[in-house]
DNA sequence: CTATTCTACAACCAAATGGTTGTAGATCAG
DNA sequence: CTGATCTACAACCATTTGGTTGTAGAATAG
């Protein structure tokens, strides 16, 4: 089904599109007009002081984003929420917050650690460890 | 104290600048590094496949997203992470959720309603409600 | 049928974005 | 002190973005 979606692997290019879409006040307007209620792109465009033309681009930043979706009504095209893109731009900021509680766990076992097998040294309350780039070769620096 | 920022009402250029900054895969992957560890501005410019300049300058968008904050040490300046930028991230993508379950909770309340005091009118499964803009009467349409 | 409405799309424009190189000031190593 | 490193910033460039107007087709209203 489409939440097969969620489960899949989040690209790059999917969460530039992501973000961008969402990093636009008027864009983000819109999709919480279109997530309460249904509206055309023209009921759309009657809401804001920009011309339609302006208002059907966003509308179809968002569709590339996968945010919104539309569906022809005779002659207008209806606007509609689409959940699994927002639930898509939560997840990484999800995953983003696990990472973070990944490090303050690895701190706190630093801390434990150090303050258990070397009670000597835990003189100075060291909490930062000082790793600026020395312990992560990657990159270039072939010089 | 700085979790104040938490509370306060997040504004359209805030946001703008939160997912501005989030929307590209260099900056997304900055953001990462710095969380679980520190690196220097010239340490993170050693990882990408582009100039110092550049990493530079990405640094400064995320700096002024509040996503991450620097700290001079010597002649390195030290990127770390601010939890509080991702949070308010985080904070509006859970607002968008609220309002989705809203929706879902009055399209509940509206079959329900209708099924409860005009049993004769459900006959079609109508559960739109075709509400395109009719309703709301918002924005120009000066005419 | 005719006029209106809604949409799609092209062409254009100014400003922002993401990159570059170059220059210059601080700080550290020897 | 001298040289290397790290940072800051300016100037420049190509592309993207967010807006405009204009044209054209399809569906609806009268």
């Amino acid at each position: 089904m489409v939440v097969d979606q969620l489960r899949a692997q989040l690209s790059d290019e999917e969460l530039d599109r992501l973000f961008q879409a969402l990093a636009d006040t008027t864009r983000r307007d819109i999709v919480r007009r279109v997530t309460l209620g249904e509206y055309s792109v023209s009921g759309l465009a009657a809401l804001y002081a920009m011309s339609f033309a302006a208002v059907q681009k966003h509308v179809a930043v968002l569709e590339r984003a996968s945010l919104v979706s539309k569906e022809r009504r005779g002659r207008e095209q209806i606007v509609r929420a689409n959940h699994d893109g927002l639930q898509r731009a939560r997840r990484l900021l999800d995953e983003y917050e696990v990472i973070w509680r990944q490090r303050a766990d690895r701190i706190a076992d630093l801390l434990a650690e150090t303050a258990t097998t070397e009670p000597d040294k835990t003189e100075t309350g060291k909490k930062d460890t000082r790793n600026t780039q020395s312990n992560k070769t990657e990159g270039k620096t072939e010089g």
